[in-house]
DNA sequence: TGCAAGCCTGCACAGCTGTGCAGGTGTCGG
DNA sequence: CCGACACCTGCACAGCTGTGCAGGCTTGCA
């Protein structure tokens, strides 16, 4: 295996066979980005604390989703905006109410293996 | 169940049941709070990158991380550092070098079902 | 048609965060 | 004892991000 880039192949390595198996396991460097992506979305108490309403209870309005959360509506719709643009939820018109829920399978499970998996 | 806090009160809902369902759901705020922390590490393409080779390679040294990550030796070292003060990995002491690894098993769950298991 | 409710946008501000560079500390081998 | 190596720190900079406020738009109901 001889997976070092050229452009560090000069590089001093402690245990280069190890090395080879790190670049293995973190894969395709857009792979990474993508993911890095997600978690950022994540790392916001007010947009996990959405995430997490949607993911357990299903569709949900603006103004409900407002009120569980304690923000006020404009942070909940430029959140919202922020998770519908990355493809994490998905909003459906109902008259004058617009009802969001999670669609993002992959952000789905590690919320329940993660956050909900991992509560005492 | 009236689980709405006092200060909200009086705002306006459009489903008082499913309020308090999603706010059921999103359980304790500090919980909430701490997760955000934690997906806050790893939103970072390098420190993700860190983690994966961590936690499928195992213990491993600043200078082959930063070869198998392409990042410079500080920069990896202040990475370190923040996963560290948050409990996320720990180094062990080997002559001069300083072998890593991640201890935290709910950081390692979430990389096994998200990114490891999300990969075409 | 008029009004209120639900949702969205723009703008400006403070605060944090990642990055690079230069240089320092401790440890091992000759 | 000295140099090379592995690792760490401080500082200063640019860039992004979350927040609040004021206000506008569309929809439904009386």
């Amino acid at each position: 295996m001889h997976l070092v880039p050229a452009d560090r192949a000069d590089r001093r390595t402690i245990d280069g066979h190890r090395v080879c198996e790190a670049i293995a396991a973190i894969g395709d460097t857009e792979h990474v980005r993508s993911w890095a992506e997600r978690f950022a979305l994540l790392a916001d108490p007010g947009r996990l604390s959405l995430l997490l309403a949607l993911h357990e209870t299903g569709p949900l309005a603006v103004t409900d989703l407002a009120v569980a959360t304690g923000m006020r509506d404009p942070a909940v719709s430029q959140a919202l905006r922020l998770l519908r643009a990355a493809g994490l939820v998905s909003g459906e018109r109902d008259g004058r109410i617009i009802r969001y829920r999670l669609v993002d399978p992959a952000v789905a499970e590690v919320l329940a293996h993660g956050v909900l998996g991992h509560r005492d």
